[in-house]
DNA sequence: TATGAATGAGACTTCATTCAT
DNA sequence: TATGAATGAAGTCTCATTCAT
């Protein structure tokens, strides 16, 4: 609309390389109404809730109409399941790289490390957390983006199965890697949401001593 | 809203001897129709979910009408909040009689049958369970009534500090309290809604090993 | 896509005697876009239906974009438009060329052919020609385009003027023309949608009696 | 909305029947709010044809909320499906009464009537009728609507049958049925809605005649 | 001339809630 | 008290069309 009254100027001036960076131009212009539209919709699930997160006013909180948001996203499921799809990624990004840092350390020692690292990476962007934990309902598409804990399943049970020989004989690793990756991961996020005060600079420390010696006693 | 106000007041006044025994049987018999439009909406929860269990529905599910709804309920979410709180009692009334008959054992016995009774609890309902826990945005009303773990907190807490000699030293009780709910809790829930395999016959025992051991070595 | 279309035009530019050539290149290149959008249009009628039929739908159909549809079809009517035109012809020139062939051959010979005729150019896209009178409302631009019996109209007419001297005597011309042509077409469209069976190899040579006595005792 | 002004007046009025009226009372508001919106469609129709016939613009031509369309008409299509089953009804009934009266009178006089009625049935509402012919898509729910002609089928097929003396012997009755059926309503139909000058008062009786000199010498 | 991202009016539909009876 | 017809804001989504590149 805007863009009307500028047109010869814009003739004008683009006129020189051209040609393959028309198309990159393109989809570079596409590529940022799609970000603009994902962080709109975190933006707006922080702000308003899910149920208050229509498309309509996630579009106008992208600046883009709402014709552009379907363009990009079929469906309001498809939107929010991007925006969970984006945090799940950067939380288990977090997750992988500890446990890299980590993966030549004893157990003990990795272990402090990786719950150190769940809990900071529930302090991302706390609000957004709350709201995908809390308000978005499991269900159709979006039951399926939530497999986190599948995720984080693989990556610690691939730790535990490379520490075999430091843990207690009896123990059985696709169990204990349900209760590890399910114990750190409800103590992080009931901590971070429901019990801030654990993680003031001077007691989160002893919080994290906790949470890892129940895990490791239990390990060995 | 207006007539609610002439009409019975119009018919009480022609009957004088009758009012003590009329208003117990209208007692009676509202209680009769809260309870099944709360039963009513447990059943469309499950059948329908969350998002599709309109009042319309439920009232049509109870065999009462839209109007009698708004008499008891004054929103949708007071009818909701009514089958969360009855299914959280429930629970609680579980934990808190487990608790009652275990108080004098010793914590190793006592936690082991705590633990084989909160699994238990999740097995109640579990498709109400379900719904209730992944559908239900924690919003407004709805946020306050999630407390289980609040209340289950405070009967665990006094547990433990009946306890407390039998437990490690050095342990923080409130901390302490914190974990073991939500390690239990999470396990629990998690094995009924996520691996339900570890709960058939040949392995809900050791199963239940396994999170008592959890817990104790983490206390003890 | 966006490279196609610069490339070429620049390079031509810089080659003066080529102009000619060139124009006609674009000529039949336009031509090919304008028919291959007529066919895919037909193909999306017939596959999705009118209502579903959108022009962005048929440019991707067609292998175009919605840019250069609109380059040459201004309205999504004049798309159809076109679409129901190019299949009256088909058919007009059906009968046509058996008018033209039985011109001089006594009525009776005559009518068996054109109705023979007829009901085999119905089946030339019947799944089109569904679709087209089914589904296609007879609005604005679309409804002057209907006129298939206006101009079969004509055509019988004059027929039928032309062979005067084999007819009863008191047929008003005018009512005989609407009279034939509304029943042939109304017959010969009703055995193919709803009475299929009537076309079977074994039946269709006596339907097409049928028809033809009816219009024959009628006419004369 | 109205009524909230009236609400004592009322009152004092309406209290002597009462009781099972009420529900009779109710049942009578829903129906003439059922037959409100039919009326409104057909009327929407005619004025605005299909297209633009929105729900809306329908709810508000009935002076009725959107709300209680939807509570009468699960979709847009029933809502037309009523029309047009009414309307089918109608022009049914018309031939079903005509085909009673002439049953026991000769083929010649009794085609002539029927042809006649026929005609006349096309111009009970020939607006409406224009539109639900020309404008209404055959699909979905709308297609098995349409089946005038199936039923017209039936009732026609059983004349014939009776009368099976006076016609020609080889009469292939399934075939002569669909024949006359499928002539005598396009001929209806098509003079009424493209040739509306052959129904002039002068002209109309000639029409008639045509007709059924036509149908007659077919089936005799 | 071709491209395709962008637009936004407007369609259908749902549902919590009200209120006359 | 019970009933259920009525309400209408608000939601999701589609699609013909425009226009900067």
């Amino acid at each position: 609309m805007s863009t009307r009254i500028r047109k010869p100027t814009k003739a004008a001036v683009a006129r020189a390389p051209a040609l393959n960076l028309r198309k990159q131009a393109s989809q570079e212009r596409s590529r940022a109404t799609v970000d603009a539209l994902i962080e709109a919709t975190a933006r707006v699930l922080v702000r308003e809730g899910f149920e208050r997160a229509s498309t309509n006013r996630i579009a106008a909180e992208a600046g883009v109409s709402i014709g552009s948001l379907y363009q990009y996203f079929p469906t309001k499921e498809s939107l929010v399941a991007s925006v969970i799809e984006r945090h799940k990624s950067e939380m288990l990004g977090i997750l992988r790289d500890a446990l890299a840092r980590v993966a030549q350390r004893p157990v003990g020692e990795a272990m402090r490390e990786i719950v150190d690292v769940m809990i900071r990476a529930h302090r991302v962007d706390p609000q957004l957390h709350r709201v995908l934990v809390e308000q978005i309902p499991r269900t159709g598409r979006l039951a399926e983006v939530e497999g986190f804990e599948r995720e984080a399943n693989e990556l610690v049970r691939a730790f535990l199965e490379a520490h075999r020989s430091e843990l207690r004989r009896a123990l059985d690793l696709e169990l204990a890697t349900f209760v590890c990756v399910s114990t750190v991961e409800t103590l992080a996020h009931g901590a971070v949401l429901h019990q801030p005060q654990l993680l003031a600079d001077d007691r989160v420390e002893s919080f994290i001593d906790e949470v890892t010696r129940l895990v490791l006693q239990y390990l060995t």
